[in-house]
DNA sequence: TTGGGTGCAAACTATTTGCATTCGA
DNA sequence: TCGAATGCAAATAGTTTGCACCCAA
């Protein structure tokens, strides 16, 4: 994604567009991934940047917040962002670590259950643990 | 639960049934709750008993493994000890905090994605999220 | 008896925060 | 110019770990 076309992305977001929140976006969208804070802390300096851990921290709170990304809580010990921005699940292999997506339309939720008055359904999380081992 | 039935359900699943563990799996099998290792600590030992945080965070780890409770990780703070051992989803309320189930049968998932070669799937997590703000 | 279990305190680590500095509009 | 954003370091908090002591079998 060339940099007028994240300047754009972020203002559609009501972000205002700051060095370093271009920086961040233009390495979190070259492709749909999962990462950590950590790996968008060197992933963005990697590529000769200059962007600190709390302002990673920030960003990706705020992206959060704005619904550029989404958290994806599987595991313990750090918070993965996945950067794709369309409607799916995903298929986390227990063994490797590894997170895949899986397209919205290969699980099909039939029903869903009566929410109290007034409540919606802000997201939906569907994760498959998966394992290769006996 | 009674204290012969908690010993035979830790049996069961290979636990050497210790005061500790004993203890905190009376506590826990009260009924279907959501705890954290802190909401453990302190509800075991208000009745009285003596376990450490560490011997806590052990046991949890060890029931986990063990399929006694299963982690829901919803909170990006703490983790979740999920006391419900039938199969279910979740409901989690946003702006209160609350964790909900919901019966596996109020949730029909159709199909499920093509899985690789030996892959099986160890647990299905389905969590909504939902919020009663505008 | 003895290997697994427990408790304490210290260590660890992801994340948050306070605050002085810098930047975007 | 000036409020918002950033960076640094220190603080926070849940969880893990090292190790001496204890207990279930």
């Amino acid at each position: 994604m060339e940099r007028s076309q994240i300047v754009k992305l972020l203002q559609q977001h009501d972000i205002t567009p700051t060095r370093q929140r271009i920086e961040i976006a233009g390495y979190l969208f070259q492709r749909p991934q999962h990462l950590s804070a950590e790996n968008i802390l060197e992933g963005v300096n990697a590529e000769g940047n200059r962007v600190s851990r709390a302002t990673v921290y920030n960003t990706m709170g705020l992206f959060t917040d704005r619904g550029l990304v989404r958290e994806v809580l599987i595991d313990r010990e750090r918070v993965f962002y996945d950067t794709n921005r369309s409607n799916h699940y995903h298929v986390y292999d227990v063994d490797s670590g590894e997170l895949h997506d899986v397209l919205h339309s290969e699980i099909q939720i039939a029903s869903v259950p009566e929410l109290p008055e007034g409540a919606r359904i802000v997201d939906t999380n569907v994760i498959l643990r998966v394992s290769s081992k006996a």
